[in-house]
DNA sequence: AGGATAACCAAACGATCGTTTCATTTCGCA
DNA sequence: TGCGAAATGAAACGATCGTTTGGTTATCCT
């Protein structure tokens, strides 16, 4: 069976390196002796070491943003807008964790090339539109401020490469359908609405102070 | 009026560099002439680099984990708990940001260290604990899975540091409560709950493909 | 005042890094 | 089979990095 490219054996080697180790911190040394061949000769596929990160990011990058393009070009309603849209990002990292992770560690906030903050901006304005659909029809009436939702949101989803695992014990659907009915549910459900805000009162402590050793 | 200590302007350009950069990528002559000395002095201070990026990670770390077990020895209500605890985490983030930002760039997740790894398992253990109480008393409903739960709001909040900036529009206050309305009360806040996951239908789109440039 | 100690300068070292260069091998194909 | 291009080997270069060393200046204390 042919074997794949060498191409792709070099760039998972380096998306795992960067993953594990981050962009600085991993040398070219690394990524060669991954794949059993001398740093100088990764010159023959790429112009410099930059490269190999752009080519790890770019693939998932693009995918997530254009699934939630087409989500949003439709008129389901915004509850179902939101499901899928959680849905659509929880499996796109699940599916390339590796090469999404890199781009969140390294990509995101890091490095300010335009290209890639534009999508970040895109993504962001897209779902807090989907916030907004749901605002003004009065479904999400919990939000007074949707461009913090929708952070809250994407915190919560990008978050995920700090502990989950694909191949782990849970699956990427339940931790996504659990994303959604906290966000659409929220922790409580109940007839009663949940009390809002209410003045700190000073805490007191009425247990004995337990200290915990690991 | 006596300037306040090297030390401190050390540890502040050290943060700063590593927030802004990463640590890998800061070099010990972009602290030292931050602070107007050569990169050798820097030793008289330090031992190592890495001293650098523990002393600037430590206090941040220390204050938010002693905060939440002093919450967890209340006997607040699970709802009051997730209240302050909320509260809590915005506001270290908020009054440390970037010593804060670096510990959550480069010692979570990324270094293995048993130290720093331990404090984040306390402090992920404490609030599913608060989680797990709400739930067990009725309150959290929405919640099949507490650390899947536990982890969405921990994943918002740290987020913050990838949008947050003190001193900008959003303050602190207002993006604790937002958090607290949309974990507590969800989106939706309905008399009728949210309808629950449902099998996916194929997406029709209906508006013509209208392609974005910024 | 003066000595001890902290603070800092200034230069250098060895290691490592990204990159370049050129030779050599491997492979596709006529 | 043989030729040209792709792929890799092998070594080296210049730059930069963390760290060390030894000397110099400033500061504090009695």
């Amino acid at each position: 069976m042919p074997r794949p490219s060498r191409w792709n054996e070099i760039i998972e080697a380096a998306a795992e390196a960067f993953r594990t180790n981050g962009f600085a911190a991993t040398s070219l040394e690394d990524i060669a002796s991954a794949v059993g061949m001398w740093k100088g000769s990764l010159y023959h596929y790429i112009n410099s070491k930059e490269d190999l990160l752009f080519a790890v990011v770019r693939g998932p990058a693009e995918e997530i943003l254009n699934q939630l393009r087409e989500l949003s070009d439709t008129d389901l309603p915004p509850t179902e807008k939101i499901r899928r849209a959680t849905r659509s990002h929880v499996q796109i990292l699940n599916s390339n964790f590796v090469y999404a992770s890199v781009y969140l560690q390294e990509i995101a906030g890091r490095r300010k090339l335009p290209e890639w903050t534009a999508m970040d901006r895109e993504y962001l304005n897209l779902l807090e539109s989907i916030v907004r659909e749901g605002v003004d029809s009065g479904e999400f009436s919990a939000v007074t401020n949707p461009r913090v939702a929708t952070l809250a949101l994407i915190g919560s989803l990008n978050w995920l490469t700090h502990w989950y695992r694909p191949g782990g014990s849970l699956h990427a659907d339940e931790i996504a359908d659990q994303f959604c009915d906290l966000f659409l549910g929220g922790l409580i459900t109940r007839k009663t609405k949940a009390p809002r805000s209410q003045t700190i009162t000073p805490i007191k402590t009425t247990k004995p102070r337990a200290r915990r050793t690991a």
